[in-house]
DNA sequence: TCGTTCATTTCGAAG
DNA sequence: CTTCGAAGTGAACGA
């Protein structure tokens, strides 16, 4: 990895069109072709990057990253008026990132435990396929009754149009006309609680932990 | 800015839990309060990160940032095995980063030129505002007929639900009952536009270079 | 390859 | 303060 501290003009042509002034930056150019133009504030956003695969031409006093993407080219223009700092530094090879807590991982939990959204739920498939998409998990209530459930991080109204639109799709199928819906999120935004009450969709919120039994239910007074 | 490249373990946890093995990565420390860690390839994104207002605590062979986040803390643990690299870089003032081509262009050169999306089309007001927010073009055919148009970058299946979602609003309004939908944008998702159609939205392509006149329309072989 | 969906999305603006 | 929508979204995963 390459760490360049220079003042420096950058102009980005391609999807759109963005200039930055001449002010000192930090250039970072990753061996895999990446450029990330960062500034010492702003949070965890570059100001301007060219992502892989790239073509960096150099001379001196300009640094010209390409990259082929459609009909159009992108371009990143850093013409740079005073290197304060050059630096090649070597490092060893990429170690995996460990996630947990993602969807995918709410979508395991719930699946080996539905009867936490609803007593006696129990799960026939994961990913029921529709016209229009997968439903996360297609279930069965206590009196055999279909319960499409989506299950997201963050419940939005989006969210509620997304399994609206996968109800419409199943319940065309005679034997589940009468097929609910459940959305199963972490945190809700009230406006999708409101919509989907609207339409006669349960919002129910979930705990990860709790899910998966590493934490107990915390006591509420009244409880 | 300080930039300090080590061979280090880092667990975020917060509103996931995230570890990074043991490897060498680049640690760049900003002046506002921003952490990342970034390796040596894997495109513009961190392994880990923390945006502004943090904590930083140091001693020797750790560095803890931390932030309030609600109720639970949000916590990156960086445990440095080996310092390979540590500059502290003064940076001067940022600048502003100019940008063009988004959404906002769009629809600035549309409202100018609503001709270009139907002839004889007369826009009425931008951000014409409805219960569940404000439509970006409110129009007039040659007939005098209302016409409502979404801009996007994008035309995707989401913007038609937004679209559909005003006209209902719109059409209660017995003066506005006949109201019709245009969805304009760069690009279009072929999903999109099959739905728009079926739900009689016309969907229009446009150019930002053509609308502006900054470019003249491609000569076409039997034009 | 393309299309779809998720993200510790981030970020900014508006109410 | 929250809420909402855009982003050069990027990145992963499946068809």
């Amino acid at each position: 990895m390459r760490l360049l501290v220079a003042r420096c003009e950058v102009v980005y042509t391609g999807r759109l069109t963005a200039r930055l002034p001449e002010s000192t930056r930090l250039l970072l150019l990753k061996s895999d072709g990446s450029v990330l133009v960062h500034a010492d504030s702003g949070g965890y956003k570059p100001l301007n990057w060219m992502t892989p695969p790239t073509v960096i031409e150099e001379e001196p006093g300009l640094i010209v990253v390409r990259k082929r993407a459609g009909k159009t080219e992108d371009r990143l223009e850093i013409r740079i008026a005073e290197v304060l700092s050059d630096i090649e530094q070597p490092m060893d090879e990429v170690s995996g990132l460990a996630k947990d807590g993602v969807e995918r991982d709410l979508q395991e939990a719930l699946a080996a435990r539905p009867d936490r959204l609803e007593e006696e739920l129990r799960l026939v498939r994961r990913e029921w396929s529709t016209e229009v998409g997968p439903v996360d998990l297609m279930c069965r209530d206590c009196d055999d009754g279909w319960v499409a459930v989506e299950i997201k991080r963050l419940g939005t109204i989006e969210a509620v149009e997304q399994l609206t639109r996968y109800l419409g799709f199943i319940r065309a199928d005679p034997a589940k006309e009468r097929c609910r819906g459940i959305l199963a999120a972490q945190r809700f935004k009230p406006q999708a609680v409101t919509l989907a009450e609207s339409r006669g969709i349960r919002c129910v919120e979930v705990d990860l932990e709790l899910l998966r039994g590493e934490r107990e239910p915390e006591l509420t007074l009244f409880g």
